[in-house]
DNA sequence: CTGAATCCGGCTGGATACTG
DNA sequence: CAGTATCCAGCCGGATTCAG
């Protein structure tokens, strides 16, 4: 990503940008940002707790999303083999650090969120009529 | 967001919590960052400009996504009347502070794509057999 | 030049039922 | 408890055509 005008630049190569797009395009999923902060949160999680913490996800996508940090290697998943089963999720290290990349969004948010529903507002005036 | 042990945490509102989930899901959206690039890179930009710029995207998806950054507040849109048409797409400050605020991010890309991929490679090993 | 409108195939994701 | 499997409605996004 290049930026101008004093801010910093970050030369990439074009295949090096397309692997951080396809990173970022995994990462920055609606459903792996929740989960995150769940973990971030709690610590070590069962399935079931992650999906009630979350909140409004279906079984399905929890799993698929799960399994695709886990795949990345976002968070370790450790399976105790006993019946009933038990199966703990935990942030990894770089899990952790891209949490803490995220931040920087969240504080953008926060200071933010009352301009972008306020431009939503204006937009929404002037195209609509 | 919440973090553990002994890390910052930043407490949020229902209402930014699900203005970040949205502002993530633009944002990480493929043609977003690109467009946000663009714009970042080179400055003011006419709409052919940027589909140029960006490179692979349908006039479509172009007209789409400048719609949705515009309503958001993220550019604004200066048309110019005359014959042809000259419209011209900026960023604005609260564009420019979320780009760099997603900076994080793309270092974060930058910094563990290659861990990302030996995860996964790791990952494929294991499940494969 | 800058769009809007339409058609349409493919993928996403929810609901549901079933398994070890 | 922790998944897998299946069905299916809805949205996304590309290609194309038309308009101011």
């Amino acid at each position: 990503m290049q930026t101008q005008g004093g801010l910093m630049h970050i030369e990439v190569s074009p295949e090096v940008d397309a692997l951080v797009r396809d990173v970022i395009g995994q990462v920055a999923d609606k459903w792996t940002m929740l989960i995150l902060e769940a973990l971030e949160e709690h610590g070590t999680l069962r399935f079931t707790q992650v999906g009630r913490i979350v909140g409004g996800i279906s079984q399905k996508m929890l799993t698929k999303t799960l399994r695709q940090m886990e795949c990345d290697g976002l968070i370790t998943r450790k399976v105790h083999p006993v019946i009933p089963p038990h199966v703990e999720y935990t942030m990894t290290e770089i899990g952790r650090e891209l949490t803490a990349a995220f931040c920087g969004v969240w504080v953008w948010a926060e200071t933010y969120h009352a301009q972008v529903e306020a431009a939503r507002a204006a937009f929404k005036a002037r195209e609509g009529r």
